[in-house]
DNA sequence: CACATAATGGAAGATATGTTCTATTTTAAT
DNA sequence: ATTAAAATAGAACATATCTTCCATTATGTG
């Protein structure tokens, strides 16, 4: 970041400050919230943009914008990149995934909805069954929830395709689905969620924010973003919060 | 890949198709932008946005913008605010299961052997096949591998005993077997190790103690002490350190 | 204290962007 | 092949946002 702090008047000061400590929403936001953001008008904003060298914000934001739209190219090319970085030793990639899902479940921490979380938590609570379904990267997820629900005593019953058998018709008005996808989205995931909602049933989804297809489908939605390294991506947080639900859930029932 | 975007008209489909690529492009991008990427006009991403629910372009974008930034309050602040929201939710207990992940990677940090890893890296790298088997607690874990490895073209094979089907005789000298597993300890999983030793396979080891039931059978372990709250645990470190030797073998081996 | 200079806030104007409408084309069904 | 319905592209319209300008206020200096 620019070190022009020193010596400037105080407004630009100020949007300075602001800048330094959120560089991430000029890429999101407009002159008019970022003024607000630093406590000046937009036009003190405006003039902070220019005495840093641009025409203007929206130059400004151009260039934020630019570097910050990140592209997954594929696996070959992911690992490519990463042999270019001078990944070093087997400890250093090791110590970077820690990094990583040690942000993750900082996130996790920040973005959660306590709201949404507890009404998860009632309607799994309440439902006949619990129908888990997630697959390739998600199906980790899937079993683990499969897995200690069982543990739970909390009926349950795992989607996972095995023989290209869909069960979808094991799901009933009353009972509770618990999807799980993230990009690239699984058709059979949203599938499977679109169709216990036709029939009534409740739909958890836990998916990556962004435009997950799940949206449309349930109010209950549950966002992880991880945190990735050279474009590879762990499970941390995402598992951290299935244990979470899972033993809330337990304790509600039993 | 994703497809959505069954049944949608031609254009709706290049438009739902370019998002799920580029999600993040969402947030900083004009309609204009977007439309140009999916190959289609304006008006058709306008559409695209309604038939998703949505007001327009400007309202699905505040979503993702939202989505986006909503990482300012920080982490300790926030860790706080669920643990403070009543003992006994959900959210609470979130947070207590989102720090025993985050004590869990610095364990992982603290404790992993790098020549041990080192030595895993290479064995699995040089392997003709690698063979997975991780069941109940273990089995997400096992799953994440069976994906992963398959994503970096590594010849994979999980031992997943759907129909008690045993495969142990697919293990062959020149192959290398992860087993998986926690106390207490899966006898299948413990028995296939040794069944692969037996043939000549390498064999590694992931898994929570000195005192594990594969140590007998392969120097090349792997110790990962997941943090408990309240006797549950989550699985964080050992998925973290699931992706960081994917990826190194991956890297190793294209 | 008076003056010159710089900084600020508000409002008006310019531009970019989102949204809607309709004629035209495509698709599907009979 | 004909017709009706759906989908599309382009242009017109509306709105949000950026940008500039200038009167006012603050700051520093002789």
């Amino acid at each position: 970041m620019l070190e022009v702090s020193d010596g400037l008047p105080k407004r630009l000061k100020q949007c300075a400050d602001y800048v330094a400590a959120n560089p991430d929403r000029i890429a999101v936001s407009t002159v008019a919230e970022m003024a607000e953001g630093a406590g000046v008008k937009p036009s003190a904003f405006m003039r902070f943009c220019q005495v840093l060298g641009f025409s203007g914000f929206s130059q400004m934001q151009r260039l934020f914008r630019d570097s910050y739209v990140q592209n997954w190219p594929d696996y070959p090319t992911r690992l490519e990149k990463l042999r270019e970085s001078g990944a070093g030793s087997a400890s250093a990639l090791l110590a970077e995934f820690i990094e990583a899902g040690r942000l993750s479940l900082e996130s996790l921490a920040k973005t959660i909805d306590p709201e949404t979380l507890d009404a998860a938590i009632k309607t799994l609570s309440r439902a006949n069954m619990v129908h888990i379904v997630g697959l390739r990267r998600a199906f980790s997820v899937a079993a683990y929830f499969a897995y200690a629900f069982e543990k739970m005593n909390v009926p349950t019953m795992i989607h996972d395709h095995v023989g290209r058998l869909d069960n979808r018709h094991a799901i009933r008005k009353g009972d509770a689905v618990i999807a799980i996808t993230f990009a690239p989205y699984t058709t059979e995931t949203v599938e499977l969620a679109e169709a216990a909602r036709a029939v009534g049933a409740d739909v958890i989804a836990i998916t990556d924010a962004i435009a997950s297809p799940l949206r449309p489908i349930t109010p209950l939605m549950l966002t992880v973003s991880e945190a990735d390294f050279g474009a590879f991506r762990s499970l941390s947080a995402t598992l951290s919060l299935a244990v979470a639900l899972v033993v809330a859930v337990g304790a509600n029932t039993q």
